[in-house]
DNA sequence: CTTGACCTTGAAGCTACCTTCAACGTTAGG
DNA sequence: CCTAACGTTGAAGGTAGCTTCAAGGTCAAG
């Protein structure tokens, strides 16, 4: 099987395919005497597992060393290694992402909640300040210093005028 | 404040603020007759939101043309889309890590599986094909593909003295 | 014999997000 | 006055994972 098949075969592109093989991902593979690479009906299923690989987060370097130069020969325990910790790491990627999500529902929320006599700009610094009290791990600040960054008043006195312009924001 | 009284301030780096300004993420700041960037105390909140946004996953790109020059004034249609828009990719994030969690849960599960009369290159062998056939979006490749991969013969005759020999995998 | 589709190589480019370096000017403290 | 810490700049480097390009060689069909 020339590269080009190979390409077809397992929905990578060529460049991709000799790229692992430079990287070492591949091992390097027959030639033809013209030169062209041939290689075995395996390597489908080698690639097929990088790329399968790739998805559930495994960087092209941890498959490498994972990757044995013969499938039917694998490190039982640096592979099951490897899952458990990728496992985790998953769970670790989804924890974080859980409170991302919160994070960003809770300030929808809080962004919507403008009281009726707070204008745009107020609204902004309120829920600004909501944000980095809440979540000070952004700044090496303590609570001291957020509360220093609070650079304008609290007095919310809207004029009457100025509320009949405000935005909906 | 100085760019290191800043950089204290923030947790960030003095070069990643300054490369903040230089993507055009800061605008440019005053300067002292030295040459000496001055911050107003805001610019620690920025720097906040810079990086609380960064950490819920907006990349700087889309930072900044969310920021407002003025903390103020947002533009809040944008603002509540990219918010709402962000949610959405995290969600579709958590699915397809949950899918891969699954995935890799599974594949642990698969490869204890392995029967008391299995060698571990039969086992291997199993495993992959039961992998490529349960993902074939893998591969660009129909099951009838996936069949014809299989290159190894059926029969699992296991010697006696192999079996011995196999080892814990 | 020509055309076009394939194959080869090495080098360079690309994205995102910074850091590091070199070479230099400024400032605060002792 | 000296020194250490800080500030400035532009350019280059680094990571991950490729793609693209240039400049060729090979091959099958018409």
């Amino acid at each position: 099987m020339k590269i080009g098949e190979l390409a077809r075969l397992s929905g990578l592109t060529p460049s991709r395919i000799r790229f692992y093989e430079r990287i070492g991902l591949l091992k390097t593979v027959d030639r033809r005497p013209n030169g062209y690479r041939t290689y075995p009906q395996q390597a489908v299923m080698v690639l097929g597992l990088i790329t399968t690989a790739q998805r559930a987060g495994f960087t092209l370097d941890e498959i490498r060393t994972l990757l044995p130069p013969d499938l039917d020969h694998w490190d039982h325990v640096t592979l099951m290694d490897a899952l458990t910790r990728k496992i985790a790491d998953i769970e670790a990627l989804q924890a974080r992402l859980a409170q991302s999500r919160v994070h960003l529902l809770r300030l929808v929320e809080d962004i919507q909640a403008r009281p009726d006599d707070m204008d745009c700009a107020a609204n902004a610094h309120r829920v600004l300040t909501n944000m980095l009290a809440e979540h000070p791990e952004a700044l090496d600040v303590t609570s001291d210093d957020i509360r220093l960054l609070d650079t304008t008043d609290r007095r919310q006195s809207v004029s009457p005028g100025r509320r009949k312009k405000t935005a909906p924001c």
